[in-house]
DNA sequence: ATTATATTTAACCATATGGTTAAGTATTGA
DNA sequence: TCAATACTTAACCATATGGTTAAATATAAT
């Protein structure tokens, strides 16, 4: 259980692969489309997609030449869970997080 | 943001660091006591501790030689809200939160 | 059959991370 | 005043991380 929360942190905590979370929100994706906005390589890319893929956060699913990205939904599960066990933070307002998807759709859209 | 949310996911992404945070639950403590537990230097446990420091996690009281480390109960909303923000996935349930809760009190039981 | 597309794998590099030991700095107690 | 306590800082080391380019692989299109 460690290991897999150390591996779900440590996959959010690269501002790239939050970015394709929230990318992915919209549709799924082709590798090559994620890569896409980024200023880096493609195979800079497929490394992130395997490090979300490996803390579930993603599946890909190969369809003929195109490896198809996915959201997995619960992936964000277990962190989550975490945190919220903590339970001595006030409860995040709905203001904030309406500010927060706001600024993910200014994302996807400059994109 | 991007930067401060980098530091906070990467604060999170060591067990001996989350170990320190749920210590920290149950009571603020000297930064030899969290050493305590745990098979390291005090030094790595110092670098661990300026680690959650700058990732607003915790705060550091010096008072005559102690340095009183005390959760910052704050310090995880902003990654709770970037994460709760998706929306994507099923609201942990109680029970979730329940059995977690019971292990991090075993937890700091056992040490 | 050949070429273009979509992606991964391999080899490499610089910097970051997580640990160590040894030495330094305050503060407290005898 | 001298020694013990509670740290922090410095210097170092091995491995991990995040990027690169070049080559390899598999599918699709011509």
């Amino acid at each position: 259980m460690q290991a897999k929360l150390n591996e779900l942190f440590s996959a959010l905590s690269d501002a790239t692969r939050r970015e394709i979370l929230i990318m992915l929100l919209e549709d799924d994706m082709a590798v090559t489309d994620v890569a896409h906005p980024f200023d880096m390589s493609l195979p800079a890319i497929s490394k992130h997609l395997n490090i979300l893929s490996n803390a579930g956060l993603i599946t890909q699913e190969r369809r003929g030449r195109v490896n198809w990205c996915k959201l997995e939904p619960d992936g964000l599960r277990d962190a989550s869970v975490w945190m919220l066990s903590f339970g001595q933070f006030d409860i995040p307002d709905i203001e904030d997080l309406e500010r927060l998807i706001e600024s993910h759709i200014d994302l996807t859209q400059k994109n």
